[in-house]
DNA sequence: AGCTATTAATAAAT
DNA sequence: TATTTATTAATAGCT
């Protein structure tokens, strides 16, 4: 395709290989293009001329990673290292170790049981959610009781600070609003150290009676 | 150059498409061989249809690995490290992922619970197990009432086998005795092949109802 | 870098 | 899917 036809081998003129390599290097990036585009394909086009520049081509929205990606598992060639092959494995890995989980999960909480057609399995699977159950159970019984401790001890320690209180007021004369921001700063102290989740609560045990 | 002019842009008919691929890739993979001869110029090509199959080309003696080296470092694109970096952080978004569902999946079986300060997530808990433990149950209620239905039938179907045995004993005048045996080992393939999930099923289409 | 005669690629038909 | 052919597209050599 040109005034005369040549052979394929190497131009040995080598102004004329640079023209021709421009002229070809476009024309192969334009069908890279189009046929990435017709057909809707991937493509990577890599091109060194014997200058040492690079030209190249990829798809879009392809990243050239990904596609070599594929390439090198299809082509079974191990493009790069075993390092990356063996961080692909644990991926593999983990994710398959993922999906059995979530699939754990999801029985545990009595979704896609449907698919369950072994009577065993499901008499495990209750027993498990049994123990669950009773284990919560008991987590549940430690913190209310000691809700109740606390409670019985910031009562005992109300009762002993307002004795004291009681008896500064009655040993300076003074009047007990001056001095009321100190017993609730104590209450307070108390408060920060309980482990759970009753710190703010007025004392008020029914609000509590399902845990 | 055709029989006639064409857009390009993806071409619908996915029989032209599928043709037009391989035409256009025999074509574009002659290129990248004429230009590597031509201006000796180093060349990779990859191609992936939308069927997933990779087609590709390097220049002779050049290991796609080294040209594809060149290309990173011109590029500046770090495929590589890009690569591996990528590799490392979804391993470490997995493993995360894996960690927290191994937490959840704990705390359903009850285990590790004495770190839970929440007594709002310790409800959360057992309501999920509540929840789980009910549909459970009615899967295994569901499983009862089939193994029921199921006995009913094989006994319905035993009383008639036994009536036919009995009238063919009958027409030929042997003794029952005889074949004894036989009817007691169908039973008993029956039973044994009944893991709850009622695999040899007689045939009761509407036994299939909720499968 | 443009131009154009010529070859090469290929779209549609078979 | 392979072959044929009319037509367009690419490009070799020229300027």
């Amino acid at each position: 395709m040109g005034r005369g036809k040549i052979e394929i081998k190497r131009i040995e003129n080598s102004s004329n290989r640079q023209v021709t390599y421009s002229k070809r290097r476009n024309g192969i990036i334009k069908k890279a293009k189009e046929i990435s585009v017709l057909c809707d394909a991937k493509v990577s086009l890599v091109i060194i001329g014997s200058s040492g520049k690079m030209h190249d081509y990829c798809s879009p929205s392809t990243p050239l990673v990904d596609l070599l990606d594929d390439y090198h598992k299809q082509s079974g060639k191990r493009l790069w290292d075993a390092k990356h092959e063996n961080l692909s494995n644990e991926i593999d890995r983990i994710k398959k170790e993922n999906d059995n989980l979530q699939i754990e999960l999801r029985h545990l909480k009595g979704e896609d049981i449907s698919s369950m057609n072994d009577a065993k399995e499901l008499m495990l699977l209750e027993e498990a959610l049994e123990n669950g159950l009773s284990s919560i159970r008991e987590r549940k019984m430690d913190f209310w009781k000691m809700a109740k401790k606390n409670e019985k001890i910031m009562e005992e320690e109300n009762k002993h600070l307002n004795l004291i209180l009681h008896q500064q007021e009655m040993a300076m004369g003074t009047s007990r609003d001056v001095d009321d921001g100190y017993e609730q700063r104590v209450i307070r102290d108390y408060n920060s150290q309980m482990p759970f989740a009753f710190r703010v609560q007025p004392i008020q045990p029914n609000l509590q009676e399902r845990m």
